[in-house]
DNA sequence: TTTCTAAAGTCAATATAGTTGACATGAGAA
DNA sequence: TTCTCATGTCAACTATATTGACTTTAGAAA
């Protein structure tokens, strides 16, 4: 776990600004760790971290997929999802099953253990996003959201 | 060098929506995946990456900083500076140089090449963001910029 | 001059999050 | 029976970090 959040923090706006864009570009930057940072020290506390988080997020939305699904959708590969996916069976926070028609597959679910801890973790995310498009109201939202896409679909 | 970013992007829009929130969270990992992927390959072909582009983007903006500095500013441990960093002296991006008066401490600076990649890079980033400031005019970008520091500040 | 201290550098061991390649297993389909 | 798909596992490797324990460099103080 590293200590790098709250010292980085610190320094948020500590650098000569170049160019025109580089406030926004170190935004992004601090914005990623201040979203998450009181999720992941959530998660650490229950000896979780960030891929296990990403793997109960996803199956809270698609309840009974498959692991290739899942592979495809975290986009890595089957060795990576080994260690943390099976921490999760292990702890009863995930539940797999063969399909009933399609027995190759394995179907994933969250137990209400894991939904609970998958709802908390994203609930502090939620929470810091929440409290910002609050103080800029709908229009100032819908814009965030806007700018987001433009750039997320950049690929 | 994870191959994990087009795939995922591919998948940006596949998960139910579980609160109404769930977009903006997406949308921020996916928001910095889309700034950073251009820039990443750019640095991969020239045999970099993002701690180095991190280094460049830190001594460009502060010229003569310190290692002890360039520490704080990172937020990572000296060990782990030590690699990077050295790579980047190597290669002449870098210089150091002990200060005329505070002998102990030494001066970094970036060389010709050392600029041009950084700028390289931080255009790459820079680029993205502009299109989407371009579709949203100066009042959403204004509110994007508030969202994002109400939510960098959350630590 | 010796000693103290600050800044930097290095060595080793460890953790985490991933990769590729090779191979094994479980179970339906041909 | 054999083929194939989905899954599981073993091993070796890479990158990026950590902590702890030193050493080196060089100015400051005794």
């Amino acid at each position: 776990m590293p200590k790098t959040s709250q010292a980085a923090g610190l320094h948020r706006a500590s650098l000569k600004k170049l160019h025109d864009l580089d406030a926004a570009l170190e935004l992004m930057y601090y914005g990623w760790r201040g979203m998450t940072l009181e999720a992941d020290e959530y998660l650490a506390k229950l000896g979780l971290s960030r891929p296990h988080h990403r793997i109960l997020y996803v199956v809270a939305r698609r309840p009974d997929i498959a692991i290739g699904s899942l592979l495809e959708i975290l986009g890595i590969s089957k060795q990576a999802l080994n260690r943390p996916l099976n921490l999760l069976l292990e702890r009863k926070l995930l539940t797999s099953k063969r399909s009933p028609e399609q027995h190759r597959s394995k179907l994933l679910r969250l137990t209400d253990a894991g939904q609970r801890i998958e709802k908390n973790a994203s609930d502090h995310e939620r929470k810091v996003l929440r409290a910002a498009f609050d103080r800029v109201g709908e229009p100032g939202a819908a814009a965030w959201m806007a700018v987001m896409e433009t750039i997320a679909d950049n690929n």
